[in-house]
DNA sequence: TTTCTATCTAACAACAGTTGTAAATTAGGG
DNA sequence: CCCTAATTTACAACTGTTGTTAGATAGAAA
């Protein structure tokens, strides 16, 4: 699969890719980093961000810009949503189809639409129940 | 408005707040600050981000983070949407209710949904225009 | 109107995440 | 097994944003 893009296979390249299809927590740069460096304690961080692009060119992984301070990487590259956390920044899939959103013509204000992306905010399980709430 | 909040009413928060009313297109804090530097040529830009994080915790303005490299400010509080253009990050307004989009309890993953935001991405007339499309 | 002081601004440094660069290393074809 | 183009690493630099603090000022009080 790099091999199809003529890409040498490294062992930090495969390293990335199975980090991130093990992970379903949209993990970012560091995280991938931090979990391949017990393995490979001698990868760099430049070469984790140089792979993730490559495999998000490549249309393996989509990157997903959410606000919560980095940029998430996600191997799920199939048309979803996403539930995310303003307290801890936890990202969570949402499968769910809303086929209902489409802009008619005249909202489109002449833009070529390419992906249309719902993000759910709020507070995850973890943060939502750790706030003493007056009973 | 910033008396109510026992807020001082300073020029400079003045200016902050005119030049994001005037503004249709979700500026940054530097184009904020640009603008405001014409009149003002004495403003630091630590004291916009300031202000403008005093609106948005006032509730008077929105902070946007659409991965277009900064953030953007917005003056509509009333809930609506977005059109990214993924070329040059230019942000236009999405008029159009989408009642359609609510999540059901069973997909919910224990998340307490306070916002949900629908972003459309894709290329902006100016964008799409400049490409030279072989005819 | 002047005084006083808590608030605010500006200057500046620092930070986080990410990207540029180039020397050293290495995958993998020949 | 070589060779070399591709890759990785080390390190610096960059962008957007935030921390800190000395000096300036809004506006209440006198
Ligand atoms: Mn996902
Ligand atoms: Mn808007
Ligand atoms: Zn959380
Ligand atoms: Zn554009």
């Amino acid at each position: 699969m790099f091999r199809d893009q003529g890409l040498k296979i490294t062992p930090q390249r495969v390293s990335v890719f199975r980090v991130l299809h093990d992970n379903a927590d949209h993990p970012t740069a560091e995280a991938v980093f931090d979990q391949i460096r017990d393995e490979m304690p001698s990868i760099s961080l430049r070469t984790v961000y140089q792979t993730l692009h490559d495999l998000a060119s490549m249309g393996e992984i989509r990157q997903l810009d959410l606000g919560t301070g980095s940029a998430r990487f996600d191997p799920n590259v199939k048309s979803h949503h996403h539930l995310v956390c303003d307290k801890c920044g936890r990202v969570t899939d949402v499968h769910a189809s809303f086929d209902g959103v489409r802009l008619p013509r005249t909202k489109l204000a002449g833009y070529r639409v390419s992906s249309t992306e719902i993000v759910f905010r709020g507070e995850c399980p973890d943060c939502a129940g750790s706030n003493a709430v007056a009973s």
